[in-house]
DNA sequence: GCCAACGTTGGC
DNA sequence: GCCAACGTTGGC
């Protein structure tokens, strides 16, 4: 089982949002960048993600999961390769874990969200992913 | 095929 | 609002 961390701006679509959308999940469209679509096209149903608010909060937030696996982005033009996930909220993060404290831990130094910023969609390891989830007071699955 | 210009993302 | 990182575009 990968585990994933994707990026929204809140004011764009938030945590909060998602979570309206309940059980039924949303489409992750409008990933415009190819190392971001083969995360995509990498995720497999049942397998979770790291909700991380960019811009605004710059903290993740919420724990989604892969509801359906890459199919053509609705939001592409014909004949453009990108492709969207279905994405359901799971759990919130009780204590949000914030990008400081994430820069705070040296064992989260080789974070993709440290060492790639701008890239949206990004695997996680697992070790990167428990030491979150007790930092975040996320109780174990 | 190289590289300058430009656009976008996202932290500060 | 600025700027670094980085991807894309277009002239040559």
């Amino acid at each position: 089982m990968a585990y994933w961390l994707i990026k929204s701006e809140p004011d764009a679509w938030s945590w909060d949002q998602q979570v309206q959308k309940g059980a039924a999940g949303e489409t992750w469209s409008g990933v415009r960048n190819h190392t971001a679509k083969l995360n995509l096209m990498a995720m497999k149903r049942g397998e979770r993600a790291f909700f991380y608010h960019s811009n605004v909060g710059k903290a993740i937030v919420g724990i989604a999961e892969i509801a359906r696996e890459a199919y053509p982005d609705p939001s592409a033009r014909p004949g453009e390769p990108w492709v969207a996930v279905d994405v359901r909220a799971l759990a919130p993060v009780p204590k949000p874990v914030t990008l400081d404290a994430i820069k705070a831990q040296a064992r989260l130094k080789d974070m993709a969200l440290l060492r790639q910023s701008r890239l949206s969609v990004q695997p996680v390891s697992d070790a990167q992913w428990n030491l979150i989830c007790r930092i975040g007071g996320v109780a174990a699955p």
